[in-house]
DNA sequence: TGTACATCAGTGAACGCGCGTTCACTGATGTAC
DNA sequence: TGTACATCAGTGAACGCGCGTTCACTGATGTAC
């Protein structure tokens, strides 16, 4: 759905997930900087006024947007461990990887999840599609030690320490901060980060 | 030097050094979104045409402020260094305590050096204290390891450990991701982050 | 030391732009009877 | 099944706003002689 191939019905049909497409591109196009509802709503192939039957404004669409980023970075984590060969620690990791693909794979989308005050992270979709995503994190912690992160305050610091690395890693590569060899292989690339997010694992 | 308070001259006399203040007050209380030109020339009590004389757009302005946050970034390492007690370990880890607490006391600089394209990262001015501050974290892996990064690849593994574990602490602390304790001490506070740092250091 | 003049730094009015918001409207849909 | 009516979703013109940019200007400073 876009402005060059114009709607048959007077009534969209879909605006509202049309909307939350459109704020995706215009984010990763135009960054949070210059991001607008007019935009969006010139993306989504609807009159500039359209987008207020759907949307407060335009934190709300972000917001929207960012729920379905933390569905989606959810995901990449899980489908990673689901791939992945080997024990806890192995699983753990690629869910590391998934983590570390999904924002360098949706730079402007990770930036508004984690780098911006717009989205209203207290608002439920959005808080709960954060809390499911950390708790694939929380879960592989507990499988490996044996620590509820929800009950045992020592299962603190093994979270932190594993979630700071990853989304370190993320931001650095996404900031283009780490001069990798230009051309690396896919292969020797999940190789060096895998090692760096095992490194941040739990204590044997 | 503000809007309160009238010069008397003509002249200004350091309207650079002060448009660079003012653009990180405007960063600090409007966020890069807001950011602009006539905002800062407004806090620095000039026309809004003034700044043109010094910076050919926003953009250059931003460069010039993040190149002196990179400054302050590795000022805070080495000071937190030079204080810390102990070994060389301890040294490293203190540096990084540096970066978290740079990090947390200057959250939009922080955001403007790392999260942002508007600055211009391959002018000298900006490229050097960046590398600058990148040079306290080489120095320390070299001093630990005796691996020398400008030539030694197999350094790489441990930077980019580093440097992704303080970078993702920092993120997520400005971002207030971490649910720290209410008013958790600045003892127990840096004792944390410690141990998670210390876990990112090069392989005994 | 004075004077003339070029250059520099800051002013303030004017401009066009895209933005969010409002509003009366219209076309489409759903529902009561 | 048909009709009347309420509600919903999208339109397009209008508004005021702050933005960056341009421009002729003016006051201050520096320099040549």
């Amino acid at each position: 759905m876009n402005e060059q191939s114009p709607r048959k019905t007077y009534h969209h049909g879909d605006l509202r997930q049309t909307l939350i497409a459109a704020a995706e591109e215009e984010l990763a196009e135009k960054g949070l900087e210059a991001f607008s509802l007019r935009g969006c709503a010139k993306r989504a192939g609807v009159s500039h006024a359209a987008p207020a039957h759907h949307f407060k404004d335009a934190d709300a669409l972000l917001s929207a947007l960012a729920a379905e980023g933390f569905d989606r970075l959810r995901v990449s984590m899980t489908t990673a461990m689901a791939r992945a060969e080997g024990g806890l620690e192995d699983k753990f990791v690629a869910s590391g990887v998934g983590y570390v693909d999904f924002a360098c794979a949706n730079p402007a989308l990770f930036h508004l999840m984690f780098g911006s005050r717009r989205p209203d992270h207290e608002h439920p979709p959005l808080s709960d599609a954060g809390g499911s995503a950390f708790g694939v994190l929380t879960g592989n912690i507990l499988a490996m030690t044996g620590r509820d992160y929800a009950t045992d305050p020592a299962a603190g610091e093994d979270v932190i320490a594993a979630w700071a690395m990853v989304h370190g890693l993320s931001e650095l590569l996404i900031g283009d901060k780490l001069h990798l060899p230009e051309g690396m292989p896919r292969e020797a690339f999940v190789s060096l980060i895998s090692a760096i997010i095992r490194r941040s694992g739990p204590r044997a």
